[in-house]
DNA sequence: GCCAAAACAGACAGACCATTCTGTTCAATC
DNA sequence: GATTGAACAGAATGGTCTGTCTGTTTTGGC
């Protein structure tokens, strides 16, 4: 289902803002990558990205097809530097698989406190566009199989009988939690979905 | 109609679409809602909402002053159609307080399996218009809290120590479900996260 | 049946939007 | 130093958007 195996090397920001940008097209993504995750995808538009980016109207329409071509962009990269933070910060946790899975919820704690924290772009992505765009679903579908698979193997590290359903619940709680610090600005929902965690765990090692 | 003070009589259907449109004003609500919920708040125009709303424009903006207090009319009156769907739902199970927080993970179950659902408006809306618009942010906050407030009830009738965390830990669980449901079109995320209540109300309960 | 309020139909204005196009300038390579 | 490709600036286009305005028709209360 992945195509390769993603690498995870130095731990950055977890957001595309955080790269340096050196040619125009990095430019223009995280110009875009900031406005549209911070204003909403259909409510910011070209000539903001231009104007944030520095860069000339045709630079972008040489680089990108479309608008709806660079916001697919935009989460491919967004999602590529949140995952190489967030899989980067868990694997300097040394410890059993359940320390590993329990810090899950202590790297989101960190995002979750970051002032410009503005959610998860895929979760937000599928909520403006939902039904219409398949291709924004897709690019959420890959990121989150991406974080299935690593939870799979931690769990499978742990013995648990079944796999499949745990992974499902801690994404219950990761979602669950990144939502509500969403609404509520309190990033100590990560550490409510942490105890729960924890208490999840207990109950399904054998 | 749509501007009582809270009382969940007779559940009806859970979206508002469901309520028979009366006067031109209620017309124009449930078109609303039903494009915006369904193709996004920006996304979505006035003629559009106008023509499946049969109206004229005239008799919109004469019920609305602007778009933006149409999508907070919108979801204000989802809101409550919803929570009259939830609550009396949850009002028909009849045995202990554990009983009745665990049955509304069932009920988000039937929610999740409608062929219409479209995720929860409100969440679909902070993750729009985000840090931008307040009165959004607002309305979903009052949501969040008609909700929080039925749950502290029911922990404080079962009787848990720390009645405030014990909310946020449910709270956590029923919007992961919500969003995992919606990304994945699977309803059964609302099990997943039932058998996750399960879990927890066990390790609480002292 | 009368009358006033509301709803209808639709044109209109002004702004904004995505996209294309025409040139100009810059930077790096041969 | 000449050439080439990329980036720049910005105008032009065709469409859509919100919101307003002008009339006409419907409807409900007396």
């Amino acid at each position: 289902m992945l195509d390769k195996p993603e690498t995870y090397p130095v731990p950055q920001g977890w957001s595309l803002a955080d790269i340096p940008p050196r040619t125009a097209r990095d430019r223009i993504l995280v110009a875009a990558s900031g406005l549209f995750c911070n204003q909403g995808f259909a409510a910011t538009g070209i000539d903001a990205v231009i104007e944030k980016a520095g860069t000339a109207k045709a630079t972008l329409y040489n680089h990108f097809p479309s608008k709806q071509a660079l916001i697919e962009a935009v989460l491919e990269a967004e999602g590529r530097t949140w995952r190489g933070w967030f899989f980067g910060r868990l694997a300097q946790v040394d410890g059993p698989a359940q320390d590993r899975i329990v810090a899950v919820f202590d790297v989101l704690h960190d995002w979750f406190a970051d002032p410009g924290f503005y959610g998860c772009p895929f979760i937000n992505a599928v909520a403006e566009f939902d039904t219409e765009d398949s291709a924004v679903r897709c690019a959420a579908d890959r990121h989150k199989e991406h974080l299935l698979t690593w939870l799979k193997a931690q769990l499978i590290e742990l013995g648990v009988p079944d796999v499949k359903e745990a992974a499902r619940s801690l994404a219950v709680m990761i979602d669950g939690a990144i939502v509500a610090a969403q609404h509520s600005r309190d990033p100590t929902f990560a550490l409510t979905a942490r105890a729960l965690a924890v208490c999840y765990l207990d109950s399904i090692r054998t």
